[in-house]
DNA sequence: CTGTTTATAGTCGTGATGACCATTAACAGG
DNA sequence: CCTGTTAATGGTCATCACGACTATAAACAG
């Protein structure tokens, strides 16, 4: 224990807040949303912020991600659901009151409950992503971040399915890819490359949804046990992507 | 991120530890080799570890990797290299001493000069990573999701220049794809594929490098300005990989 | 019954890829 | 000097993935 005990006394007195934040996503309406909170006091009172909170001493932050994440959207099942550490946030100053370090988690969501406002907010709800205004401290970086890692592993992960519900149509799966990039994808070819992949999707046996509308009932399908997507299904019309 | 001051008070007297820990990593002698340190102190003394240190308070973890890359190594120009965060390693008990939450980074370094040991540690050196033993703490770990990162990001970046000198030839440059992903690539192919791929790599006007050995001499690049590989160098007889 | 909407099933040309083969230019060693 | 070895470079060829596109089927709206 003699190790760095002067670090020990240095930093004690000088501590670090770890907190998690939280980019919460799902599609609803045809849209990307994102899980807010609305902040009760100062700083940034009034002002909407990402979910999220400490970290306590006896938890690591993916388990702090997950508590906070059942607290603030009333989710009695967390345990299945996607969670995925983004990055850590540092910069000094990023909180005006003291020093914190977030790291921050992504969690995708298929059916979207209501939200209700923890003990913390005012209210939470979910928000367009396209609408998510100036956020409280550094959450606008932290959301397009999420928006853009989730992005990415669209393109060679099975995570499109995290989005949706366990027995899903590919039109369902096809608006996934549309919503989170924003474009619009050809409908056989979409197909094609999904059911080409081993493992993406398995088809339910007797299944087949009258889509409650217009059109021809679409077959059903469940989320398959892969999670690499070989080939990938990559973005249209992109020359250069950040790295 | 919706604290009160209550939350202050209570994590006042639990602080958390933050340091940072670097996997750095360079291709040398034909074998992928870490720089490790050699600890000094209890836990773990006589281990080898990832080299790291403290959070400073005015500094970011970013900015807390380069100084400690810079003390570590002895290099002078710390600035201009590829750094990279990893993940953020939290668990409760990944140090026997007090909670630390680490942020991991990885580093790229192209010739590897010798390290000099720091104040902290009884001495520094590069090892190779197949024979990087047990360890101290979590580092394994950490350094085995350095290695994935890196292979991954070969993929679909031009990472792999950073291992390379300012010039270098195709040969050099499949060499770093080979000892990282540990497969042998066919040079034609490989070679059709970053030639076909603009701005990876620009060939140097007058050079032509004599390899001081066998073969005939060949043509000098440097690393061009894309930063993304369009369409991806995919590492090859894989039928699943990790998300 | 007609138009609209969505799902499903193809076709076709282009381009990327993997598996090869051939040639060139250096050196090593007899 | 000649030959074998090594590495760089240039090329072929069949296969396959992909984008663009057309066509058909099955539901509903009016």
């Amino acid at each position: 224990m003699t190790f760095d005990r002067a670090g020990y006394d240095k930093y004690a007195y000088e501590p670090f807040a770890v907190t998690v934040d939280l980019a919460v996503l799902t599609v609803r309406d045809g849209a990307l949303q994102v899980l807010l909170v609305e902040r009760g006091q100062e700083p940034y009172a009034g002002h909407w912020a990402l979910p999220g909170g400490f970290v306590e001493p006896h938890e690591s932050a993916e388990t702090a991600a997950r508590r906070e994440l059942a607290e603030e959207t009333g989710l009695a099942d967390v345990t299945g659901l996607h969670l995925e550490q983004l990055r850590t946030y540092s910069e000094p100053g990023r909180d005006p009151r003291m020093r914190v370090v977030s790291v921050a988690f992504t969690a995708l969501l298929p059916h979207a409950p209501e939200p209700q406002a923890g003990t913390d907010a005012a209210q939470a709800s979910w928000l367009p992503y396209d609408s998510a205004g100036p956020l409280a401290f550094d959450h606008d970086r932290i959301l397009a971040d999420a928006h853009e890692r989730v992005g990415a592993k669209l393109e060679y992960t099975c995570l499109a399915t995290a989005f949706c519900p366990p027995e899903f149509t590919l039109g369902e799966l096809q608006r996934v890819y549309e919503t989170v990039w924003g474009t619009t994808l050809d409908r056989p070819n979409f197909r094609r490359k999904v059911l080409a992949t081993p493992g993406f999707v398995d088809p339910v046996p007797g299944g087949a949804r009258l889509t409650g509308g217009r059109g021809k009932p679409a077959a059903v399908y469940r989320a398959g046990p892969a999670t690499a997507l070989h080939p990938p299904l990559l973005r249209p019309s992109r020359e250069g992507r950040p790295a």
